[in-house]
DNA sequence: ATCCATTACTTGCATATTGCAAGTAATGGA
DNA sequence: TCCATTACTTGCAATATGCAAGTAATGGAT
């Protein structure tokens, strides 16, 4: 990463900066391709925020998952911590852009999973 | 699944039905949420067929968890077997429209992987 | 006829990830 | 003092992944 040959708000990228490759479906799944990931972002996007909260939706994902993908959201860059009350110091977890941005890509999978699994029902902030 | 109550066309659902809820989101996501499922859907959507063309993609995908996806893709809708020669019998894969219904969804997260992913490059069929 | 290559997998095994249950720290309220 | 709440962490068994090697059925070249 750092070459020492100075290029100002850029650098020489090679494979390994890309996980698996340079595809942006392949880059996307190296953060975000698992069972639960986009789930988090689905809760968030429904407005979301506190870890209770998460562990309330209805697929009840385990608390260490949770944590380890909290975890992994914000250091890829898709959610922040912002403390809502010290002692004790709490934290609750707002979308980035960049996680807001999945929106589209949220609601494409919802449009095509209403087709596919017609019983579906999509879930209201409150659910 | 069959209780013995005649419903026409229609049967009483229940929670295991779903694997984990409702959401079409979570529905989704129990047959295609991990890091290679949508790589071989790109990759039927991109034109390849065989074995051989999935080996190839820069993703470097390990011939177990192609053959075990494949066989999971097909029992569960996506894609359809059909042989493209006999002596020795071959298979070759071609989507379903549950499958090639997909595009919008990849389309979504490539549009978001250009803009978060800078450096990335969308795969051509030769790629 | 023998050898090598190709295609589409399967198998074995070490490592990594997941799921489940229980435990912890820091508080507030009855 | 005791119980509840919040946001986690820890331990461990079960499952999934990654890597290398092996297999079966053929075709083509020497």
């Amino acid at each position: 990463m750092d070459n020492n040959c100075y290029q100002f708000m850029t650098y020489n990228i090679t494979q390994s900066d890309f996980e698996r490759s340079f595809c942006p479906v392949a880059c996307a799944l190296d953060e975000l391709g698992d069972k639960w990931t986009l789930l988090i972002i689905r809760d968030l996007l429904l407005g979301k925020k506190r870890y209770q909260e998460f562990l309330t939706s209805p697929e009840h994902i385990a608390t260490n998952i949770l944590a380890d993908r909290l975890k992994k959201l914000e250091s890829a860059g898709f959610v922040t911590q912002q403390a809502y009350q010290q002692k004790p110091l709490r934290y609750q977890y707002a979308l980035t852009q960049k996680g807001k941005d999945l929106g589209p890509v949220l609601q494409a999978l919802v449009d095509w999973g209403k087709i596919y699994y017609p019983n579906s029902k999509v879930l209201s902030p409150t659910s």
